[in-house]
DNA sequence: GTGGTCTAGACCACC
DNA sequence: GTGGTCTAGACCACA
């Protein structure tokens, strides 16, 4: 199975399926017009509850990332749209600061910061456009 | 007043609170041993309710932020404690995986981010020991 | 029920709501992931408000001894990392200060805190290994 | 000073100042009838205010721990009372209580643990009467 | 005046 | 149904 819930992470198990989807179609592990594993499907590799998974496809098909057709499996879709630039931002700029100030109690150096920046980077947002 | 809640922001007032006195002190405008505003003083400030303002001293009490003393205003702790690398690493790392996954999953760019860590080092990590 | 609020104690209703649930996992009673009971549910049990049982559970998850995910049951947490024998000793040594010092200031003998310390060792911590 | 005040400690600091003076009389570093600081000086040497150290002596005195007498220095008295063992063995009961769990739930052993109480036991509780 | 606890009731988001 | 947040008001113990 490509995908994983983490049980430790407080977000919501339907974001982290909705997140992760979206960071497999961004790297290229599912390529446009590929089908998505079944709700039932993927809801038993989960472990989670079958309406969990739906909800995910549905927020997944609100955002344009996958299609829906009844009665057929969902498939990846063409575009991506900014959504609202501005909030988007506010929240991980708002996250950024809690890790810098936890850093800066912690004695963390900026070298060391961007550090760990680069590397988280390279394994999150890799293949992602502007 | 230094602080301000944001009520377009989703993110619960109490958080915000405890951001806010994190990156305070974080910065050095908060020092060590300085004394915090009341609880109903900073309530009445921000315009939330007295045990929002609470909850928020809890939790930066129960992260070692600051120091509580019934009868007493609140202080900022001394930090004590750089408590291992490996274990200070962990934490800010984790933190800055958190905000990666927000960024991935909200659609930010690579760029975009390394952009926003940029201005948050500079205002918050410059000028710190290796 | 398994649990029980003491009037009488002057100790917090949450606090004793949390003493009893760790106790209940350090002795076996709750196994790990045995789903708790509700908030509403077990403040009902007790004969307490909602948010007293609210506030237990939060600190519980707070020590890492239970998980809680927003529409899910609580639930008793795996205990991962024993962290380094250094670290929970000194966790451990600081919890029994308290105890000797609670003693000492409400005039116990050493041979009553002995006899209390050996009546719970007895029921706690039987069977362990070193 | 034979005194001093431990601010991570969350026990009130009257009650820190009664059992160091119960502790010392306890101990025979204060003899019966041996004169005790002015209010003055030791809020003086403590750090804290006159307030405090006056109520941790009305409580000794209450406790019949020492004698007050207008105009004169408090002395140490002659003996102590056993008060409401019921209570107090409960309070004591607990935090024992809570070691142990968080002993058990760390994986230390009952034979750890009763090495931690011997030595704390030696350091805190030596030289009381049963 | 300070923090800390408890009750109460409303509303939200998640499952 | 679940936990999570916020408001509100009362009361307590400490400094």
């Amino acid at each position: 199975m490509l995908f994983a819930i983490n049980d430790r992470d407080p977000t919501p198990l339907f974001e982290q399926i909705v997140s992760q989807i979206k960071g497999a179609v961004a790297e290229g592990k599912l390529e446009i017009g590929q089908s998505l594993p079944g709700v039932r499907e993927l809801a038993e590799g989960l472990g989670v509850n079958l309406h969990t998974v739906h909800k995910a496809y549905q927020r997944l098909r609100d955002q344009g990332v996958i299609g829906l057709r009844l009665g057929r499996r969902a498939r990846v879709a063409r575009r991506d749209r900014p959504a609202g630039k501005r909030i988007v931002n506010e929240k991980v700029v708002r996250r950024l600061e809690d890790a810098a100030s936890e850093a800066a109690m912690l004695g963390v150096s900026a070298d060391e910061f961007r550090r760990f920046v680069d590397a988280i980077v390279a394994r999150k947002l890799n293949g992602r456009e502007t």
